[in-house]
DNA sequence: GTCTATATTGTGATAGAC
DNA sequence: GTCTATCACAATATAGAC
């Protein structure tokens, strides 16, 4: 029925997705197959077949925790924030994300999603504290949010000079956006 | 010998390179496999060996002459500007080709770059007009390449929010990022 | 719920004849 | 400079037995 729902995994199902979220994190995304997913828990690949539908199903269940594990973060973040500076609070989020998940970032930023197979609801989530943070500003958030896609990715592709400090990089985007004149 | 070259490619190299653009802006990165271009030039995939050394020199070839036309449009673009808004100048024209060339923008940008391979200098001469914009700041610059990037990016795998208005987004970080205060 | 066997399709690359 | 033949893989997925 539903080719979406998380919440609806049977229990051996999410052991395949658990698996698979520790072969992404560990191995990258190339090297997550159902082959090699199926080593892992001790099966053949077609047996994951029972459990879940597609890989398409298996990399959306991996791609809508990653989007409520980026909610979680970036909603702590704003409350134990000064609230004079969401932005910068969420921005280190955003980043400390990806610093410690890069094979699932790149996986949830680098295709095409597939709302359809998504948790319902969970994208929005994770997009709407930084929405709120600029007031509402739909253009000022999709300007932050792409600064710090476009760090995170130039820096996985080792596209920054090396010379450059990062950190300084970081608050001068952050600074620059957070502003309210235009 | 060298394996960068552009400029050293013989002729029947060339045409191969050729045919491997076609290919990748027809039909995108996918489709760009060795069969696909000697299919293109009606001979067999092997044959191919004998002009280029591996797919890596042919996409190597294909990264090189994006570099340069990047290079040859933002030096335009800062030459023909305002004096006074080289970046948005820069940005614009960064906007532009990637939206000419979509997939080659992605070949460009997505995976680490085997630089031993490119045209030497190719890559710094395509990131120095924007350094010179931003006065040799390399953390302005980095910044500004990020956000640059980051809306292409964003905007190619769909993660802007259908509302947005992408003309009015680029304008704010531009002038954002553009502003000599932190 | 797992298995074996298999279909289908794809890739990059090499050897050696012509 | 091109060919045929082939290697050596890898991938997702299905059918059907157990």
């Amino acid at each position: 029925m539903a080719s979406h729902a998380q919440e609806q995994l049977t229990p051996r199902a999410r052991e395949i997705v658990d698996a698979a979220r520790e072969i992404l994190e560990h191995e990258g995304l190339d090297a997550l197959s159902m082959r090699r997913i199926a080593d892992r828990l001790g099966i053949r690949a077609p047996s994951i077949y029972k459990h879940l539908l597609d890989k398409q199903a298996l990399e959306s269940a991996l791609i809508s925790a990653g989007f409520e594990e980026q909610a979680e973060r970036f909603e702590a973040a704003v409350r134990d924030a000064d609230d004079s500076e969401p932005l910068a609070a969420i921005g280190e989020a955003y980043r400390d994300f990806a610093a410690e998940h890069p094979h699932l970032y790149r996986l949830m930023t680098e295709r095409p999603l597939d709302r359809s197979q998504l948790t319902p609801g969970v994208e929005q989530r994770a997009n709407a504290p930084l929405l709120e943070a600029v007031g509402g500003d739909e253009e000022r958030a999709s300007a932050a949010r792409a600064f710090a896609h476009g760090m995170i990715s130039l820096e996985h592709s080792g596209r920054l000079a090396e010379g450059t400090d990062l950190d300084a990089a970081w608050r001068l985007g952050i600074s620059a956006l957070a502003a309210t004149g235009d």
